[in-house]
DNA sequence: GTCATTTGACCTTG
DNA sequence: CAAGGTCAAATGAC
């Protein structure tokens, strides 16, 4: 098995850090422009500085993931499994408890549901150490067609319902639209804003989110009030997927139309993504795993 | 008969 | 060796 060099750790460390904070310039670009009245915006794009930023953090999120996919055994696991001769005789064909940890390409969402409009099949269960319910394991239901979509679910201890899901690698079938590929501590009432959190949480539910528009656009960045996601032609129906917080990164006809509201943004917007880009200096608190797009 | 779920065994990782 | 991920036979539902 690989594992990855003292070395070699830092210095991809030291490419994220370099790949955020140009990020973070960006950001700063995107906050002076969004300031200025519309009709001095001159050549450079609002959407253009945030698809660079979006661009920076992926770049940098791959560097980090990297970091730990280094140590995943290859896939097709014929190395590892002949190494270890003192063991009973294995079959390499035998993939039985093969299994691989998380890895680059997997995300977590929390919900008070399970469901996420694909197929899933389930094909094991078990009881976790220190856990109050059994994790059950999904695959996705079309995995002869070669998805390799998994997902574990895994409900949480509280007074409410609530499922911890863990998706690993993305749906390459054509079931439905794909899951999202981006997800960082998304609002768990509306995964479509990555919040680049204030320290204020009332403020953060009208400012200083990016909003991903999954069906198509891979990025739309504004200033949006929730509440104006919702377009005034749109229907009951569509209004109550959007209710449903992952119905439209999962399986949504209706595609949302964003609504900018570029005088509401405020010095806190981007202020609160400073304050995230500072802290994911922290590498070592960075929690995400996803391989974006 | 087909497909999904359950469950214990098997296997890897740390 | 403990914990956790996967397999596949047994079982159930339709």
């Amino acid at each position: 098995m690989g594992s990855l060099s003292f070395d070699n750790f830092h210095a991809r460390k030291r490419n994220a850090m370099v790949k955020l904070v140009k990020g973070k310039e960006i950001a700063v670009q995107l906050q002076t422009l969004l300031r200025e009245p519309v009709q001095d915006r001159g050549p450079v794009s609002a959407e253009k500085l945030a698809f660079q930023i979006y661009r920076s953090f992926s770049d940098s999120l791959s560097e980090l993931s990297s970091c730990t996919s280094d140590q995943i055994p290859a896939a097709d696991g014929a190395a590892s499994y002949g190494d270890s001769g003192s063991k009973k005789k294995r079959v390499v064909k035998d993939r039985r408890g093969c299994y691989k940890r998380r890895t680059s390409d997997s995300w977590e969402k929390i919900s008070p549901s399970m469901e996420d409009n694909y197929a899933w099949r389930k094909y094991g269960q078990k009881t976790i150490f220190g856990a109050d319910y059994p994790r059950s394991y999904f695959r996705c239901t079309h995995k002869k067609e070669g998805c390799k979509a998994l997902k574990q679910v895994q409900r949480i201890k509280g007074d409410e319902v609530m499922y911890q899901t863990t998706y690993l690698n993305h749906h390459t079938c054509n079931e439905t639209l794909r899951a999202p590929p981006l997800v960082l501590d998304s609002d768990p009432i509306d995964p479509n804003l990555i919040s680049f959190q204030t320290s204020n949480p009332s403020e953060q539910d009208k400012h200083g989110q990016f909003c991903i528009n999954s069906t198509k656009k891979p990025l739309v960045v504004s200033s949006v009030k929730r509440e104006e996601c919702v377009s005034e032609d749109v229907s009951n129906e569509a209004k109550s997927t959007l209710e449903d917080p992952w119905h439209d990164i999962t399986g949504l006809e209706y595609e949302p139309v964003w609504a900018p509201y570029q005088d509401e943004v405020e010095s806190t917007t981007l202020h609160g993504l400073d304050m995230e880009v500072d802290q994911l200096c922290d590498i070592q608190n960075f929690k995400y795993f996803d391989q974006m797009y």
